[in-house]
DNA sequence: GCCAACGTTGGC
DNA sequence: GCCAACGTTGGC
């Protein structure tokens, strides 16, 4: 059992559209890094929860929870020609790229970037690291419990 | 829209 | 296998 963050820009999928998905569940499409598609390959497991993270907008930070639900498999964009994520040397017979599906578990109290970069016990988190771009990073079972808290502190 | 930081590509 | 050039991420 782990922890993670997962970076998703709400304009593409936001935790409200995960809520409103069919069985609340989606496919974690549109990785394009190896190291983030290994965690999701090969470290991930069913049941292990994760920090629903919203980037690329006016005010990035935590937006809910959600639960890897589903075992490794090929990302269908990788495929479409079309898409911004089609990748002209992918292959059907060696996929090279796995997502895995997530599924709806909490919205919660929105913790900003600026919040969690004042927290002294999160200044290890790999999220706020200088330079970090990662879209999925593990999350300590200590920075879960401090993030936890802070949630608990905001209802 | 800018730009720092990082990842990937491809020539050698 | 090095490394320069380029592309991307993502906060601001």
């Amino acid at each position: 059992m782990q922890y993670w963050l997962m970076k998703s820009e709400p304009d593409e999928v936001s935790i409200d559209d995960l809520a409103r998905a069919p069985g609340q569940t989606v496919p974690w499409f549109g990785v394009r890094n190896y190291q983030a598609r290994n965690f999701m390959r090969d470290a991930m497991q069913v049941g292990d929860l994760a920090l629903f993270y919203h980037s690329g907008c006016a005010e990035p930070g935590i937006a809910g929870i959600c639960e890897v639900c589903s075992a490794p498999y090929p990302d269908e964009t990788q495929f479409v020609a079309d898409s911004p994520y089609f990748d002209a040397k992918a292959v059907r017979e060696s996929p090279r790229w796995l997502l895995r599906d997530v599924r709806f578990v909490a919205k919660t109290p929105y913790l900003t970037l600026g919040e969690l970069r004042q927290v002294p016990e999160l200044a290890t988190m790999r999220l706020l690291a200088r330079g970090n771009r990662l879209s999925i990073t593990p999350v300590t079972n200590e920075e879960w419990a401090c993030i936890q808290k802070l949630m608990m502190e905001r209802q």
